[in-house]
DNA sequence: TAAGTGATACGC
DNA sequence: CGTATCACTTAC
């Protein structure tokens, strides 16, 4: 069993947000080893997206968005919350898929149905800004699982980004429709 | 429904 | 420099 490889974010964040569904994201801390199925993500897509951070152009905060794919972008939101990217399409065109919720580990009791809140629960933080997710023994991973089939796909609207006008509505939220870990609003 | 929280980006 | 804004969450 290896990694998701690198080839499978070198993809439009769009088609890449929904493959995500089902794949399991792995978190080794030094206290042991998490994992947890992702429910719901989002794409954004470029720097005509003008929900997409990248639309500000490359700053010393979007910069991750502009390398590699396969890749960590975690920045810090409202003071308090650290958000969880994967970088998507070749280097040089920004592009990210938000991670908003994944199935704790079913032998603990975290709250991960939001994307602040899995981040909280994890210990993910921007210590793992660039982090590459494709390797073995990152300390952050993300490897196949149980894909969501059609039938159970939710697809809608990104959250908390009417200022982007008509960017808001386009359909580039994807969820399994089947859990109960999706975030709510 | 609104406040909390601090890095960021941009204007002066 | 100052300050508006923000891919959220939780408690009124």
């Amino acid at each position: 069993m290896t990694p998701l490889p690198r080839a499978f974010f070198e993809d439009d964040p769009v088609p890449v947000a929904r493959a995500l569904l089902g794949a399991t994201l792995v978190v080794s801390q030094p206290a042991g080893i998490l994992r947890a199925r992702i429910v719901e993500t989002e794409a954004y897509r470029g720097k005509e997206d003008l929900a997409c951070h990248a639309a500000k152009g490359r700053t010393a905060r979007t910069d991750p968005m502009f390398g590699p794919p396969g890749h960590a972008y975690v920045y810090l939101i409202y003071g308090m919350y650290e958000l969880l990217n994967v970088v998507t399409w070749p280097e040089g065109r920004p592009a990210a898929v938000l991670i908003r919720a994944v199935e704790p580990p079913s032998t603990l009791a975290l709250r991960t149905d939001g994307p602040g809140k899995l981040t909280r629960a994890l210990g993910i933080g921007r210590a793992l800004n660039r982090q590459d997710l494709c390797a073995v023994d990152s300390p952050l991973s993300l490897w196949p699982g149980e894909s969501v089939p059609d039938a159970h796909l939710g697809v809608g609207p990104r959250i908390g980004v009417d200022y982007a006008g008509e960017w808001a509505t386009r359909p580039w939220r994807f969820w399994d429709a089947r859990s109960k870990w999706v975030s709510r609003r």
